[in-house]
RNA sequence: GCCACCGUAGCUCAGGGGUAGAGCAACUGUUUCGUAAACAGUAGGUCAUGAGUUCAAUUCUCAUCGGUGGCUCCA
């Protein structure tokens, strides 16, 4: 999907003209009833957001759209005016959330006065019988907009100014493209990303499953799904070693008062699962790793600074409460398996350290064809739940900034994005369909530390804190394995399919060469089965196609008496007739190709 | 958690105030087949759960649970 035009001028105006329209539309559909918020361009499309009498269904789309189409025709011009506030407000006066952003507007006004420009004007756009506060850009005419690449695609809810303790508002969200092709490109990549589904594929190929007998977010996998999951961290695990970090082990709960020191309890309370009383005590399923690596750091003994950087891994299953409509399939579950890791280091360390999770981090997407991402650092704004500690935030955000530069890595800012123990660099990955996934964090850490008591000797003989890099490379196994999932469609690469060849008799004579070629494939590691069912040669074939297993081995009398097997690909081809010793050589050649 | 929608066989779905149907899958039998679906038969559902309305509820209403699209949140 080519989403380079998302910031580009004329795309925004024209989103941002239909967005108007369509509040048109619906301002005619609810009149007098309505009031309307904000509604801006965004990646693909538009949205308005509108507080109404009545609940809005799918089935009220067809006819707004119907009206916009109408508006559209009429080939009106957009008009900017420019008003006072007062002016503003009366336009507005029965508009309480425009009163609301006209008031912002001239509270900013007065908070600038400085500047030459505090008339505190505010400027409209009009355009037939609707007229929207707003600084636009606009189109000129409702004729550039083609209304056959126009199309409105859900309800949904919001909030007021996106907090949840404001009104819920109801939204529309809507496309609108320079032509109908490319509205329909755009509705095709909807349609893959449907078929692509990794609920549903999952499903298709028995990787996994949720039951409400175990209870939402808490997927369970088969034989096949954990063989791809075994696949996915013993790989993490061996790049995790060979680029000299070490694992560990920490269980699964924690009593609730080390949640306390550290300050996740205050600040995720409720994404914990209840607590787990012992008479006095509490104990809490554990939802993140830190404080217990931080815990078993200081439990080794003194430091010294000859020691670091210590670098403590862990495959954890991580329980978290999410809330009920935050879940999602695999890509948010309440039990996850983090391939966490913190670095112990001193702040000299930072640097060096960054880059080499950097390295790790890079090979890893790499290996996973995860090769367009973007890298935002994230950082604190002046929400409360931030630590407040200036001096550390500071220290942290030069250190990981000059981390970052000295990487090369193109990236860029983003507030209110931090931990609220640190900055952060997070790993924004692109799939094959344009969508982005947030999937690797490095994290820099100065407070934990210092809470939970860690120390260690410097060369000065003085006792200091050390610095925690918090990172993790695939985020958790499972929300890492669902983007897998759509990123591949489940055609898995062969190192990672569950199934990597199968075996096809054309008639029961052959079972018997079958097991033969089983127990050689079966020995040299590859993970093989065998079609034994009395279904025709063709319906084996299609199974196996549609179960997407990269090797099918179609073994009829022809192939027992010459000793060899028949290669089929997934992809259809047909490879031929090949001895067994041919076909390793070809499957090996694609593994060790990285496929 | 919030707004909206949805929940019928393992899966995909049809139906609809008088206690249910298809295809695929499963099972049994026949078939032993040459690169994407052999044929026949059998079995399978308290129509998510609970309550209410009704002579009668799977269908209507409400609640609960679960899911979906968003919003919020994501250590």
């Amino acid at each position: 999907m080519n989403t380079s035009n998302t910031n580009n001028e004329q795309m925004y105006r024209l989103r941002h003209s239909t967005a108007h329209i369509m509040a048109q539309a619906v301002t005619e559909m609810f009149a007098g009833e309505i009031q309307i918020a904000i509604g801006p361009p965004i990646e693909n499309g538009f949205y308005y957001d509108f507080e109404l009498p009545r609940s809005l269904t799918d089935d009220d789309l067809p006819e707004i759209e119907k009206r916009m189409k109408k508006i559209i025709a009429g080939n009106h011009d957009f008009v900017r005016t420019e008003v006072d506030i007062l002016q503003a407000q009366t336009q507005f006066a029965k508009q309480k959330y425009k009163l609301e952003l006209i008031d912002d507007i001239q509270n900013n006004a007065e908070m600038h006065t400085d500047n030459d420009n505090n008339q505190s004007n505010v400027t409209f756009f009009s355009h037939d019988t609707f007229t929207d506060l707003c600084k636009g850009p606009h189109i000129d005419n409702t004729k550039e907009i083609n209304p056959k690449a126009l199309k409105l695609l859900s309800v949904a809810g919001a909030y007021w100014r996106g907090d949840s303790k404001n009104t819920m508002l109801q939204r529309i969200y809507g496309t609108i493209w320079n032509t109908p092709k490319e509205l329909r490109k755009y509705l095709w990549t909807l349609e893959e990303a449907k078929k692509r589904d990794h609920r549903k594929i999952g499903t298709e190929l028995g990787l996994f499953y949720f039951s409400s007998d175990i209870g939402p977010g808490l997927p369970l996998f088969t034989p096949k799904g954990e063989t791809i999951r075994n696949i996915m961290e013993s790989y993490v695990r061996d790049i995790q070693t060979k680029y000299g970090y070490k694992h560990v082990w920490t269980g699964h709960i924690v009593k609730e008062d080390l949640y306390k020191k550290s300050g996740h309890y205050d600040n995720y309370e409720d994404s914990m699962f209840p607590a787990m009383i012992d008479s006095n005590i509490k104990f809490r399923l554990k939802p993140m790793n830190c404080p217990s690596h931080m815990t078993l750091y200081k439990e080794m003994g003194k430091h010294s600074y000859r020691d670091l950087p210590i670098r403590f891994a862990e495959f954890a299953t991580l329980y978290r409460y999410e809330k009920s409509g935050e879940l999602t399939g695999l890509t948010r579950v309440r039990s996850l398996t983090q391939d966490d890791c913190h670095i112990f280091c001193t702040p000299n360390q930072i640097q060096e350290e960054f880059t080499l999770a950097l390295n790790l981090i890079q090979e890893v997407l790499s290996r996973y064809q995860f090769t367009d991402y973007k890298v935002r650092l994230s950082l604190r704004d002046d929400d409360g739940k931030y630590v407040k500690d200036d001096a550390k935030w500071k220290t942290a955000e030069k250190a990981l900034k000059s981390a970052l530069d000295s990487t090369n890595i193109d990236y860029y800012s983003e507030t209110g994005e931090a931990a609220f123990y640190g900055p952060k660099a997070d790993f924004i990955a692109r799939d094959v369909l344009g969508r982005e996934w947030q999937l690797s964090t490095i994290q820099v850490d100065f407070i934990q530390p210092d809470r939970l008591g860690l120390t260690y000797h410097g060369e000065d003989g003085e006792e200091h804190t050390p610095v925690v890099l918090h990172r993790a490379v695939t985020g958790s196994t499972e929300r890492f394995l669902g983007v897998v999932i759509e990123q591949y469609a489940g055609s898995f690469p062969l190192w990672l399919s569950p199934v990597q060849t199968i075996i096809i008799p054309i008639t029961d004579r052959n079972l018997k060469y079958c097991d033969h070629l089983y127990n050689q494939l079966n020995s040299q590691n590859i993970r093989v089965e065998i079609d034994s069912s009395s279904e025709r040669m063709n319906a084996k074939i299609r199974k196996a196609q549609v179960q997407k297993i990269p090797y099918m081995l179609i073994v009829g009398d022809k192939e027992e008496q010459n000793n060899s097997v028949s290669v089929r690909s997934r992809s259809g081809d047909n490879i031929g007739t090949k001895s067994l010793e041919e076909f390793l050589n070809i499957f090996n050649e694609k593994l060790s190709a990285g496929d």
